[in-house]
Parts: structure tokens; C-alpha cells; sequence
DNA sequence: TGTACATCAGTGAACGCGCGTTCACTGATGTAC
DNA sequence: TGTACATCAGTGAACGCGCGTTCACTGATGTAC
């Protein structure tokens, strides 16, 4: 039975919102759209009445994730020191509950190496988003230079990404929790 | 028909090798049997005779192509010295030739988001794997403590994994190229 | 504002296709004597 | 060393299954007058 112009909009954004958790946990390849349409409240067959594709879906997911993300920086830079802002940015990222929690974390580093083969459109989000993180990380390195900030804005993302996979990879708990504690120290100048 | 113990072995190692680069180049969810045989110069169904099932190949698969990476790390340190060795290792990791190949580079950037969806198998494999290069670099770090060679190879390997990643994804060349120079330059002391 | 009809969101079954895995078969290799 | 037979690597077709996508249908919503 038809929906009203509303329900079909509040549709559209849980089945975004689910997909965005599914990717994440599962992969993008390994999501299919018969596995969370039902994690949305809908049987699969509606999907078309949404989206073109699955390509179309996984585009505006990876948006919305990125945007989630961001966000969720900004909040825990907001009325704070550079210094300071920056520091919880980093160890917020590199924590074991972020590690724990790939469904609502970053996508970078959740689906990071699948992105690569995503269609032009999913690849220019995902650039977007990259140089989205850049910035704000480099607007609190107001000590140096426009240019220097964003180089070490950018190599402080690079650790961040690749400390979080690497720390999703090993088996044990101990070791994984020592490539979450030596990326965030090298990051972050006191302590 | 039947073939000799000999061509049996070789068979399998083709099969792991063509594997280990489709994996990589594709990914693993995204690499299916009946798609990379052929380039092992083969048809799919004997596949079995040599893999009790795709997982074990991926296992062993993964761990060939970090043996291959560590050896080719261990090839670039040998006969340099520690700062020289460690600035060789990291430059060819974060250049735009390795970008440009992951299928015959390193998996932890390639696959490195599958791998943490892996079974026990693989993931011990690719733990171990990061351990190992850990070792490596900290080997590079003689003016430091043991400890604090391994923590800053620790967060070195990590910049290196992301950085790689990252380079990946963007889409536009000029972006991307200095994602890996920014990345490299923090890591490397001078120049 | 009320009515008549067109639209379309969501359902559930079905489509063709490719997946990982199995199997009957072939014939060269390995083994036992 | 030679012979007879068992083994098994590789082929190619087939298995059941789940994939992304399509479609006929339902009935509430939106639109036109």
C-alpha cells in the first residue's frame, strides 16, 4: 500500500542508516541487500523504490557514514584547545571501543580497502571524505604552517586508519591492544 | 589423467601464487574459484584435489604474500644501514608503483579490511605476518630501546598501511601522489 | 470540501546468473610382486 | 627389471543456493476537478 511523501523519506533514510552498520560489519561485497532489508523493517522487494542499484546505495551509505564521522570530530573538538582537540580526536579513534565497534565507526578504516573498486561516484565520497578529516584535523595544528598542518594532518590520518585495521587484524587481544596504545602515543605529543 | 608428485606440487604452488595475486587485485570476497583457475591454467573442478576449501587457500594464499613481502623488505634493508634500510623499505612501500600494484604487494593494504572477517586460520596468519614486519623495522631502530624500537615500528607500519590505503582510494592523482609523499616524509628523517 | 481516479510504496514470488562444492570419468603415474 | 593393477590429478558437467534485479499485485496516498 502507498506511502505518504514523509514515511517514504523516513524509509529511504533507514534503509541508508542500516546499510551503512551492514557494510561496515560485514563488508560491502558480503552485504547482500536480502540479509539487511530486513535489519530495516522491509522485505527486499521494495529496494527499487528507492535506488537504482546497490552501487547507488553503497554511495550515499559510505556519505553517510563519512558524515557520521566527521561529525562525531567535530563534537569532540568543539570548545576545545587545538592541542586538546586534537588529542581526543585521535585517542576517541584509536580506542578499543572504536576497534570493537567497525558497524558505527569509521568506514575508512571498516571497508577502507574495498573502496579502491566502489564506481567513480562512491570513490569521489570516500576522496571527499578523506580530505573532509584532513582539514579538520589540520585546523588544529595551528602552530604551523596551512601547508605543513595539512601534510601532518594527513601522515596522522594515514596512522590512525592503518593503527585501527591493523588492531582489527590480530588474533590476540594483548597485542592488539599495543598497536591502539603505540599508534595513539606517537600521535599525540604529552603523556 | 594422473600426474607425477612432482607436477602436483608445482600445480598447487601455481594455484596458490595465481590466488594470492587475484585475491589481492580483486579482493577476496570478490575473487571466485571458477574466475582465477583459468589464469592457474587450469579448469575449476580439480581445484579440490588440492584445497580442502577456499578458505584454507585464502589462508595460505595470505601467508604467501606476506612471506613474499617480508622478503622483499629483508632484499631492500640488506647491506644498508639501519636509517638507510628503513628509509628504503618505506619508500617503496608508500610509492606510486606500489599503489599502482597492489596485486603483487603487500595484502595487509590490499585486503587489509576482509582480513579482520577472516577464520582462525588467516588471522593468525596475517597477526603473525604483522608481527614480522614489525621485527623488521624495529631492526632499523638500533639508537632506540627495544621497546621503544618496536612501538615506533609499531606506529611506522601503521602510517605505512594507511597511507597506502588511503592513496587508493582517492580518485584524483595529484591528491593521492601527495598522500604518499606527506606520509613518507613523516617518516622518513631527512630530505 | 468532496469525489473519482491515477499513482506508487511495499509485498512476496520469480528471473537468470554465478557462487562454492561434488561427482563420474579419463588415463598417466605409483605401487606391489 | 617388467607386468598388472590401484591410485588419483585434472576435466567438464552438475548440484543446491543466494545473489541483484524484476514484476504482478494491493490498497493507501496524492491529484484533478
Amino acid at each position: 500500500m502507498r506511502r505518504s511523501r514523509e514515511e517514504k523519506a523516513e524509509t529511504r533514510a533507514k534503509i541508508i542508516t542500516t546499510a551503512a552498520r551492514a557494510f561496515r560489519r560485514d563488508g560491502i561485497a558480503e552485504t547482500s541487500l536480502a540479509k539487511f532489508m530486513p535489519e530495516a523493517g522491509l522485505t527486499h522487494g521494495g529496494f527499487y523504490r528507492h535506488f537504482d542499484s546497490k552501487d547507488q546505495l553503497v554511495a550515499e551509505a559510505c556519505e553517510a557514514a563519512l558524515d557520521q564521522m566527521i561529525s562525531a570530530m567535530e563534537a569532540q573538538a568543539s570548545n576545545k584547545e587545538p592541542l586538546e582537540a586534537k588529542e581526543a580526536i585521535v585517542s576517541k579513534y584509536l580506542s578499543p571501543k572504536h576497534r570493537d565497534q567497525p558497524e558505527i565507526g569509521c568506514p575508512l578504516s571498516a571497508i577502507g580497502s574495498e573502496l579502491r573498486r566502489c564506481d567513480q561516484a562512491t570513490r569521489q565520497i570516500a576522496s571527499n571524505g578523506i580530505k573532509r578529516i584532513v582539514s579538520l584535523l589540520a585546523d588544529q595544528m595551528k602552530d604551523l604552517s596551512p601547508q605543513a598542518a595539512r601534510a601532518q594532518a594527513t601522515s596522522t590520518l594515514a596512522t590512525m586508519v592503518g593503527g585501527l585495521i591493523l588492531s582489527r587484524i590480530l588474533d590476540d587481544q594483548k597485542v592488539s591492544s599495543r598497536m591502539l596504545r603505540d599508534t595513539r602515543n606517537s600521535l599525540v605529543e604529552d603523556e
